[in-house]
DNA sequence: GTATGCGCTGGAACGACGTTCCAGACGCGT
DNA sequence: ACGCGTCTGGAACGTCGTTCCAGCGCATAC
């Protein structure tokens, strides 16, 4: 017999806003930015590309609201019990690692419309930089140098992440890079060439939070 | 009578790729990125869209040449006499007043294919690193740092200038956002709320370089 | 039980884009 | 005069974001 209320798939659960977006995070992580289509989306969605109109104004709304939905459960946690540093550290290493399961990310956290994530982060940020008892004259200095570094290593991982996409592993990849950067010019390309040797048995995220280490020793030198 | 040699404008002078990458900047100056059209820039050229292929081989290599050839008017300065944190700060003040100039050059830096514009610049601040004596292990992460807060701070600007556009002027702008940030909610938002007053009165270059010695006095107090 | 209205659907269609194709114009060497 | 490789530019292809709209199902009113 059927069930007593309304049959539960009518054709599946109805179309809303949260299917749409979470379909095209999916999309995103599988086939990439460029494959993210209103009408691949419709075909996972097993409906028409108009449909998905009357929930989202359009690609651009659409992208906003996935790069928030990512880094809204990125930066999620708990910092209450923590030195301002290791809050810092760990805000940072949360958006870090959301942006290396999902390199698109990187690319649209400044191009969002109301920034909204970049704000939410800003503000997380801002907090411990006050905590850090900055002055306040230089709160607003310390929180968007760090801020933006973290968009700048976004936006690299994010260009990376895209240029390496097959099979091809992390080590691989920087040896390419390395060996690439061997064979620059001497006279051009001094530093670059010697800093190449380095390159093989570095780790992006070491580094990456190594540099907010930095921005923190600065802030904290100048006071 | 006619010149001795060639008539001087057969149709006018022959395409080129030089011709083609500056008519693509000029187009992205004055209709911004999605101004910049193969069909736009052909009828700009005289030409059709099958004749700018014959220079360039697409889209993503047209972006990048235009980028390259930003940048690299941006950064030709000499550093010679000139102690590595003025050095420094100079090929950072380059850098932001291109990006300031040409607000879609912060978009595509980091997408560059060989990333030869960055690749410039990570050479020349990597150079300064050095001359700051910056222990060797040390000289990757901390020209690193700058380079992505220098990057980061790009996409900022760059999605800023996109969102700005008309002739809104930049402190009307600021204005607005310092307005719109003191309505946020003071539960959720207290540091953004406490920072807003600052906004109206900041200066987007100076914070900028406010952050670039941010980062070199952490670099240098580690030694 | 039938009619009415509305939220929502999804397929068709539009215009613009990046790109490819190719017939032919041009200038140079022979 | 001729042929050939370089370079041109207009036509055409496929795909994209987006708009349009005929109609579906369901709740409510009669």
């Amino acid at each position: 017999m059927a069930t007593r209320t309304r049959r539960p798939d009518r054709r599946q659960e109805p179309l809303s806003r949260e299917r749409i977006v979470s379909a095209a995070v999916e999309l995103l992580d599988t086939v990439g930015e460029s494959g993210l289509t209103f009408r691949a989306l419709a075909e996972r969605l097993a409906t028409g590309p108009g449909a998905i109109y009357w929930h989202v104004t359009g690609k651009a709304e659409l992208l906003g609201a996935a790069t928030e939905a990512v880094v809204t459960t990125a930066i999620a946690g708990d910092d209450a019990d923590a030195t301002p540093q290791e809050a810092i550290r760990a805000l940072a290493r949360g958006v870090f690692d959301a942006i290396d399961a999902h390199p698109w990310v990187g690319t649209h956290l400044a191009h969002a419309p109301g920034q909204s994530p970049m704000l939410r982060v800003f503000e997380r940020v801002g907090r411990q930089v006050q905590a850090l008892r900055v002055p306040e004259a230089a709160q607003f200095t310390a929180a968007s140098a760090l801020l933006s570094y973290i968009l700048g290593v976004a936006g690299q991982n994010a260009a990376n992440g895209r240029t390496v996409r097959p099979g091809t592993d992390r080590t691989e990849f920087l040896d390419a890079v390395a060996a690439q950067w061997a064979e620059l010019d001497p006279d051009q390309y001094p530093f670059t060439r010697s800093v190449a040797g380095q390159l093989p048995e570095h780790d992006d995220r070491a580094e990456f939070l190594a540099g907010i280490d930095l921005i923190l020793s600065g802030i904290t030198a100048r006071q």
